[in-house]
DNA sequence: GATTGTCTACCTTCTAGTAGATAGACTATC
DNA sequence: GATAGTCTATCTACTAGAAGGTAGACAATC
């Protein structure tokens, strides 16, 4: 039961590192020290395992976006539960968005995988989208347009953020971030 | 000579869809209608193909960025250059721009190739960096922080346009450029 | 006659996935 | 409490196919 979730979060990794076509059911094994086989008890074949990784995926950032949302009353600081995902990911200098790294892949990600990302990503634009409404309605935030499509700015700005900051150091990656922040904020 | 062209372009595409890793001699094979071995004949191994399908990318891309400032003095009408090639990007539904995916795919493709993209990157900012200076000199366009800082906002949210684009349609990819556009401009 | 572009036929390595065996832990029954 | 059956997690050993790549032959062209 402990192995499961084991490899689930080794899968996870390597999904955010290499990207889902670019590891091995190889690579897992040697990494947990247990053979092919034995993942493939737990997971039965690699579309499995990718589907299991969206899936814990979408859980752990909505508990944690859920938790961020509840923890204050202040757009701001609600919204930071987003920008400290993203700002941590860049500072691994490792991993980007699991999101992101399927959605770059989307030609080659098994369906149900692709799927099950996409309701990540219109989980996070959606809590993105109420915040910054919040923010809007009390003067501390200020953008155009509709919240919904300043809130996909704002995430597909991060997504690229943190590939830019994995390929051209974790300075860059974090200077785009605050650039998304200082964009939100009223009276320039 | 007209062949090697031709394997440059198909391979171009293919790094735009599918991404370096997710490709093979043998998709470029039958999509070209010849051997894997011919294709070995112009282009020697896989990482010298994606390296020369780099230096294609950022000549084709210099190219037409300097036409584009050329073209006009109008910092609007110069930045048009850029997001009217993001935008035939998205419009198109399966490619996104080759640099974003060689970031996503950053661990797995080889060095000199994931070089060259960077320079790539780099050409990218700096241009579109001079421009968003002129705007904001004139006072055409407005934005936190320093040109610089700002050029690396647009381009990391154009790169996750275009991916968001084509996991999520068209529409919703040239929803965030406009977004994009709409936050450069003055007097909110 | 050398060069260029193509072919067929092959090699090696890696890939996901399968078959079948084994050892240990739980669970019912005698 | 011993026995028999079942379940779980692992192993070794294998398969078929795809990957990148090579060798050498054959025409056509310059």
């Amino acid at each position: 039961m402990d192995r499961k979730q084991e490899i689930l979060e080794v899968a996870t990794e390597l999904v955010q590192t290499h990207g889902y076509s670019a590891f091995s059911y190889h690579d897992l094994s040697e990494r947990l020290g247990i053979t092919k086989a034995s993942i493939h008890h737990h997971f039965a074949g690699k579309a499995d395992l990718g589907f299991a990784v969206a899936e814990k995926c979408l859980q752990d950032i909505a508990a944690a976006l859920t938790a961020s949302k509840q923890s204050s009353n202040d757009p701001w600081k609600q919204i930071e539960g987003y920008f400290a995902i993203v700002s941590s990911d860049i500072r691994s200098q490792e991993r980007i968005c699991p999101a992101g790294s399927t959605q770059a892949d989307i030609n080659v990600v098994p369906e149900p995988m692709a799927e099950k990302m996409i309701e990540l990503v219109q989980y996070i634009v959606s809590w993105l989208s109420d915040i910054i409404k919040d923010g809007r309605d009390q003067g501390v935030m200020t953008f155009p347009g509709t919240p919904r499509e300043q809130a996909e700015l704002i995430f597909s700005a991060a997504q690229g953020a943190m590939q830019y900051g994995r390929a051209n150091g974790e300075k860059r990656g974090l200077s785009v971030l605050k650039q998304i922040k200082a964009t939100l904020k009223p009276k320039r």
